[in-house]
DNA sequence: CTAGGGTTAG
């Protein structure tokens, strides 16, 4: 074979990722000693290896090379973009300019910008874009195309609308660019006409406008434009759109929606797609049918580390902690590596079910076993942990130890600990820590004042139900949506006006009454006014997520859950409420809150009342 | 030989 032919059969290798045919033509170049004829076979073995996805022999090929050209360079960048490492891709660039002594030619320029905006680092793409400017490339449309990406990603659309316009030669990609930028941004309009405006579209700028509109939570503005795409009758020959829709399902926690899409999905043929899948497990996980999550992740041939990690999140969300960890147990078998997100459901779930010992023994192995470097995040489960299951010196060294900041989280969980223990003195000094740090959680504020008013600390407990005053002028309004397949009803707290007003409140009075009965004592520990205790009762009785119950329990078909999505936390007297009521109808009420799911069935909560 | 746009879990 004569080299050429070699080159382009490697070349072909890359396009169709053939990654074992590429490691015999290597083989076959080393036996031949054709490497030492020129500089091409390593630059295009590298760029093979990269494009196939084989960065290790890829990075050991560009280790061991004699000498180092900029497409060496520019090949072993593409090589980590690739493989989801853009950190490593800046790193190794200082290295070029170092050890090797290049200058970035438009090739460099191009892959670093790309690095940087999947990073978000809007420092070294600065600096990127100002040494570009100065370069002998700055003409190149290219470069240009990937800095206004590169903006859009940053959220600066009007940067990146300035770039855009000095590309002289514009077409589809750069278009794309720009349009992703102002749907992210929420700049509707500029978008839509940007959209009119292309030349040319496809596939790929329709996905880039409504994943767009997706990320910045625009999410019915996605659907919209969706029906536009395919009344259109634009072909959907890839699923990547389909993913954008099932994120915005879950992030509008509209079930029927996204069982939509997943009909769309089998209808298009792309179940078997490992990307859609992982979405769908989310979707049903965040609309709170767990049972279809496990359906779509017991069903799926391939599970990769996003599937596993989706359904242990969904079922320690869910207070399915035992089966959260099974489910490791079993990803482990088989030889899946877990990740930072995969531990921070697993610690989630061991402090739910104060499972200790086996919390602990995960966060070590975390490190010990993956090397994988904790977070803020993963600091403030294991406090969680040791604080919800009185390991409260343990608690509190962590806090002091950990190498964060410890926010208003992390202090507390140790401080709800404290209260419930007794442990008063320490209580303080967690309040005084958390008094510092300003907490922003109305539950938070009620813990500190708890503690100073036990401690008879009175210009304390002043200071803190002021700081609650300013923090409930400033509360978003609470409302409660719930779900009946075809529609949805959104209730606020104290609505008046709604057109079944009459049966709602008959309902609720009649189930209070009920529930009474059962030795109900309303907690008006979280009703800030002063009032008289009737006054606070009332206003707990129309709180949004009862007005939600009552109207699913009129509308829906008997015996089916009712579900309700709460944007903010569920309160202590609410989550009481509700415990009563699923055991007097007989009913499963599933609420998800602004944290987490409750699922009430006969009395109980899978959260076993800690939220 | 080498570059730019759209998809997943906290």
């Amino acid at each position: 074979m004569h080299h050429f032919q070699i080159l382009r059969q490697i070349k072909e290798c890359s396009k169709f990722q053939l990654p074992i045919q590429g490691k015999k033509l290597h083989a076959h170049v080393v036996k031949s000693g054709l490497d030492l004829h020129g500089p091409l076979y390593p630059n295009t073995l590298v760029d093979m290896y990269g494009k196939c996805g084989h960065l290790k022999d890829a990075v050991q090929l560009f280790d061991e090379m004699p000498s180092r050209d900029l497409a060496s360079w520019a090949s072993i960048f593409t090589a980590h973009n690739q493989a989801n490492l853009p950190k490593h891709t800046l790193i190794l660039f200082s290295g070029m300019t170092s050890s090797d002594g290049l200058q970035p030619d438009h090739f460099i320029f191009a892959s670093l910008v790309k690095a940087c905006a999947s990073l978000n680092a809007l420092k070294p793409g600065l600096q990127l874009h100002a040494q570009f400017v100065v370069s002998p490339f700055s003409d190149d449309d290219v470069v240009k195309s990937s800095l206004v990406d590169f903006y859009a990603k940053c959220g600066l659309p009007d940067i990146a609308s300035r770039v855009f316009d000095s590309i002289v030669s514009k077409n589809v990609v750069s278009w794309t660019s720009l349009v992703y930028g102002y749907a992210r941004m929420g700049k509707k309009s500029e978008a839509l006409e940007l959209l009119r405006d292309m030349p040319l579209k496809n596939l790929h700028s329709w996905t880039a406008l409504i994943s767009g509109f997706v990320q910045g939570g625009h999410c019915v503005d996605s659907f919209k434009l969706f029906n536009e795409l395919r009344r259109g009758g634009v072909d959907i020959e890839e699923p990547f759109v389909l993913s954008s829709l099932i994120v915005g399902s879950a992030t509008l926690a509209m079930l029927e929606l996204g069982k939509q899409v997943h009909r769309l999905v089998i209808g298009l043929g792309y179940e078997s797609s490992s990307y859609v899948s992982n979405t769908l497990i989310d979707m049903y996980a965040k609309c709170s049918d767990i049972l279809a999550a496990e359906k779509i992740f017991s069903n799926m041939k391939n599970r990769d580390i996003v599937s596993w990690t989706s359904i242990i999140i969904g079922m320690a969300q869910h207070g399915r902690a035992v089966e959260a960890l099974s489910l490791y147990d079993e990803m482990t078998l088989t030889g899946l590596k877990p990740n930072e997100v995969t531990f921070t459901g697993l610690m989630y779930a061991c402090s739910h079910v104060g499972l200790v010992d086996k919390g602990r023994r995960l966060f070590k192995s975390m490190v010990v076993d993956y090397g994988l470097k904790p977070s803020l995040q993963h600091y403030t489960c294991l406090v969680d942990l040791y604080s919800r299951s009185g390991h409260l010196e343990e608690a509190e060294n962590v806090l002091n130890s950990m190498p964060f900041k410890p926010d208003e989280a992390a202090w507390a969980a140790l401080l709800s600990a404290c209260s419930q223990a007794g442990k008063n003195k320490t209580g303080v000094r967690i309040a005084n820590h958390l008094l510092q740090l300003g907490p922003e959680d109305p539950s938070t504020c009620i813990l500190m004042s708890n503690i100073y008013a036990r401690a008879a600390m009175w210009d304390s407990v002043s200071t803190v139900r002021k700081l609650m005053l300013t923090l409930e002028s400033k509360k978003k309004p609470g409302y409660s949506c719930v779900d009946l397949g075809k529609e949805n009803e959104v209730f606020y707290a104290g609505e008046t006006t709604h057109p079944m007003k009459n049966e709602i409140f008959g309902l609720l009075k009649e189930l209070d009454a009920e529930m009474r009965k059962r030795g109900y004592v309303p907690d008006t520990s979280l009703v800030l006014h002063d009032m008289e205790q009737q006054e606070k009762e009332r206003q707990l009785f129309w709180h949004s997520e009862r007005l939600a119950v009552a109207y699913g329990l009129l509308k829906s078909a008997p015996g089916t859950s009712i579900r309700i999505l709460k944007n903010l936390r569920v309160c202590g007297d609410c989550h009481t409420v509700l415990k009563f009521i699923s055991s007097i109808v007989s009913r499963e009420i599933v609420v998800r809150d602004a944290n987490r799911f409750h699922h009430f069935k006969d009395g109980v909560c899978s959260c076993r009342d800690f939220w």
